[in-house]
RNA sequence: GGAAGGGUGGCAGAGUGGUUGAAUGCACCGGUCUUGAAAACCGGCGUAGGUUAAUAGCCUACCCAGGGUUCAAAUCCCUGCCCUUCCGCCA
């Protein structure tokens, strides 16, 4: 959620930053709304300030033992005129907070124009794509010859968009996540955390992917209205929801976590359906950070260059991209892809997404801290990225590690957690 | 699943329908004292919204959330959520 006080004094600007992003504000819509809900909050509170005088009066008059029945009477039209001008009031404020809810972040200023992910930038690359003198499979057929990716048993035991890993991969699999973790806690000052994959529709509202957002997601049967994760951001950015941190305490947060994540994909039938890339249960390590306003700049860099730790130390090539205007999500503030080689389609495909959120999610969460300079409660910003998505690694490990005999080399990084194996299959 | 008791400031914890935004303690901030610190003493100290040039004043709201009763609700009533204790069940 946007500050209401910028969006008050400055509509233009406003107005102005969201377009980057495509998104047209309805300027006329929110200044007549803020019109109306000033002109009916000073009635509002005049009409309850009159009653509440009045009220002390009646009390004073009764314990003096005076007769109360001329000042009730002076009171009667007050109390109804108060209920209609309260409800009028809760009225315009919710149709203004409806609108509110539904408008994005404004994209920071070095944020590049451009409509779609065709107009990201690359701000780096690292590692080269390794030269095969043989025709590569892609991880789908690797998989299945070694045995170990069994997308069609999935779909006998759930349907579409899910995979059944065994044996060897299933143990790289884990060996990735081990690695992630180790890394993030060992490294880079992360503490571990583990959360419910389960939560209620506060949590998503406070990171954003509710109320807009709902499709995406995997709803329970359930008339306490729970869902799944679709990303351990949620769980974890809410750890600090109604929270106001004490001087004493120390920033940033950094917290990292291993979940499953659970996405509906709806609206993306037809993309990417074969193999892992986009499937409706995969697993990701993830980065949250709660860091003081002027910190979180800096933060972001930091943070992306902790994911791409993870695919040097994998020797895995990849690059840097930050995203364009209309490519960026819709509480972010600015944001860097990381996108791995994948060598069966001959191009880079995103593993990680690393964002700075300002105080926007901040602000729907109440996530605020005690700034020491003023005494007062202040916004956090909170910042996360994937440490990675751990099918797409996994993907990305069997494409640019495989043999010609179809075998896989097991990077040096994963060998102390895979009993000291050095190659599946062959 | 059954029974009972709770949810109040950063934390702990009082609170009888009416000068209660809320006692008290801790923490925190300022001061006195001290070579310095601690202790003691004195003073201050909630959040948000509105108005405003103002982080001054004034007004409003907020005691888990949402409804209700009342001239007036932290206090009474209803619903929901959460927590604690006991019993039952259970990985």
């Amino acid at each position: 959620m946007l500050d209401p006080k910028l969006i008050r004094a400055n509509l233009e600007e406003v107005a102005q930053g969201l377009a980057k992003r495509g998104f047209t504000l309805d300027v006329e819509l929110l200044r007549s709304l803020e019109e109306e809900r000033k002109a009916i909050q000073i009635k509002t509170e005049n009409l309850q300030s009159e009653r509440n005088s009045r009220s002390k009066n009646i009390g004073k008059a009764k314990a003096a033992g005076e007769d109360i029945a001329p000042l009730m009477s002076q009171v009667e039209q007050l109390k109804q005129d108060l209920a209609a001008a309260e409800a009028e009031l809760h009225l315009v404020q919710q149709n203004l907070d409806d609108y509110l809810s539904g408008v994005p972040n404004i994209p920071a200023a070095e944020v590049p124009e451009g409509a779609s992910e065709d107009d990201n930038v690359e701000v780096r690359r690292w590692g080269k794509p390794r030269e095969f003198d043989f025709e590569v499979k892609d991880h789908v057929d690797l998989g299945a010859e070694l045995s170990g990716l069994d997308f069609d048993t999935a779909s006998k035991i759930t349907g579409a968009r899910f995979a059944v890993m065994k044996g060897g991969i299933a143990r790289l699999h884990r060996a990735l996540i081990q690695l992630m973790l180790d890394t993030h806690l060992a490294e880079h000052g992360y503490e571990e955390v583990n959360v419910p994959y389960i939560v209620n529709a506060d949590s998503l509202f406070g990171t954003g992917q509710l109320p807009k957002f709902e499709e995406d997601l995997f709803k329970l049967n359930d008339e306490r209205g729970f869902y799944l994760i679709p990303t351990a951001e949620v769980p974890v950015t809410n750890l600090l929801r109604d929270t106001l941190l004490d001087k004493e305490a120390t920033l940033p947060l950094k917290f990292v976590a291993h979940t499953p994540c659970f996405r509906s994909e709806a609206g993306s039938h037809g993309r990417d359906t074969r193999g892992m890339i986009r499937q409706h249960q995969f697993e990701k390590v993830e980065l949250v950070q709660f860091v003081k306003p002027e910190q979180s700049d800096e933060a972001l860099e930091a943070l992306t260059g902790h994911a791409e730790a993870i695919l040097q130390k994998l020797g895995l090539p990849y690059r840097t991209v930050i995203l364009c205007g209309g490519d960026i999500g819709f509480s972010s503030a600015k944001t860097y892809d990381i996108e791995v080689w994948v060598p069966s389609q001959n191009k880079y495909r995103e593993i990680s997404s690393c964002s700075n959120f300002r105080d926007f999610q901040a602000r729907r969460l109440k996530a605020r801290y005690r700034d020491p300079e003023t005494g007062k409660p202040a916004l956090l910003h909170t910042l996360n990225g994937s440490g990675l998505a751990i099918g797409r690694t996994l993907l990305a490990v069997l494409e640019n590690y495989q043999q010609a005999d179809g075998s896989v080399l097991v990077p040096e990084a994963l060998q102390p957690y895979m009993g000291g194996l050095t190659r599946i299959g062959g």
